[in-house]
DNA sequence: TCCATATATTCTACAAAATAAAATATATAG
DNA sequence: CTATATATTTTATTTTGTAGAATATATGGA
């Protein structure tokens, strides 16, 4: 059998946020959900590199976006998870919930 | 404000363990918890390395075991989640638990 | 006593993930 | 054409995660 992969713990997080955002998943958007909802301050240098390796393991994909209409500025990347990077995030959650399952904290996602 | 920090994703594994265990979590039990309930095999160099770890930032306290009274072997090394282990255990879940909540995917302890 | 064996932890060497800060790219208003 | 806003990439380093070998220790039995 393949060896067993397990994600990290800023992939889990940043993924968790692509399917908050849905359709408008980038860079700092991503960031500021990650800020709001989970009240953690990740770098823009720590999400990217995160992103990209996620892309390189085929949990995420990306897509050009359009121009922007609003001021100037490079163009935006969207990212969006994939049915397999669904699937580890699902494997990866009920690891830590079958452990905790009885235990004086709680149960996650 | 110091550094706020978060948990690895090894390291929560083995502290839900410790939590699942309780007064009877050495080395390879928690191997073996975290097999059972997690489906997923730590090595025992693993293991340790992080136990080790969590002991330096204070998340976990050791005791030693006393000598067994069943064949021969070294003594045991009792590990514990202290009460920061818990609040940073709690805060790395709620971050996932936050983000999470409204998509396709559950919740987490 | 010695040694084979069982139990358990520690060491070593390396790979992967996380991080911050600086650099680069690109679009537009003026 | 340049100052500024938006956005991604690069670079350098620390922290985590990993496997497997080495070491330590206790006991049963020749």
């Amino acid at each position: 059998m393949g060896k067993q992969k397990f994600l990290g713990e800023l992939e889990m997080i940043v993924l968790a946020a692509l399917l908050r955002l849905d359709d408008d998943a980038y860079g700092s958007r991503i960031i500021d959900v990650i800020a709001e909802q989970a009240e953690r301050n990740v770098s823009i240098g720590a999400l990217y590199a995160t992103l990209k390796r996620l892309e390189q393991k085929g949990l995420v994909t990306v897509r050009q976006g359009e121009a922007t209409a609003v001021r100037g500025g490079r163009a935006k990347r969207y990212f969006k998870i994939t049915g397999e990077g669904q699937r580890q995030m699902q494997r990866s959650l009920n690891s830590l919930r079958n452990l905790l399952v009885g235990t004086p904290i709680g149960a996650v996602g």
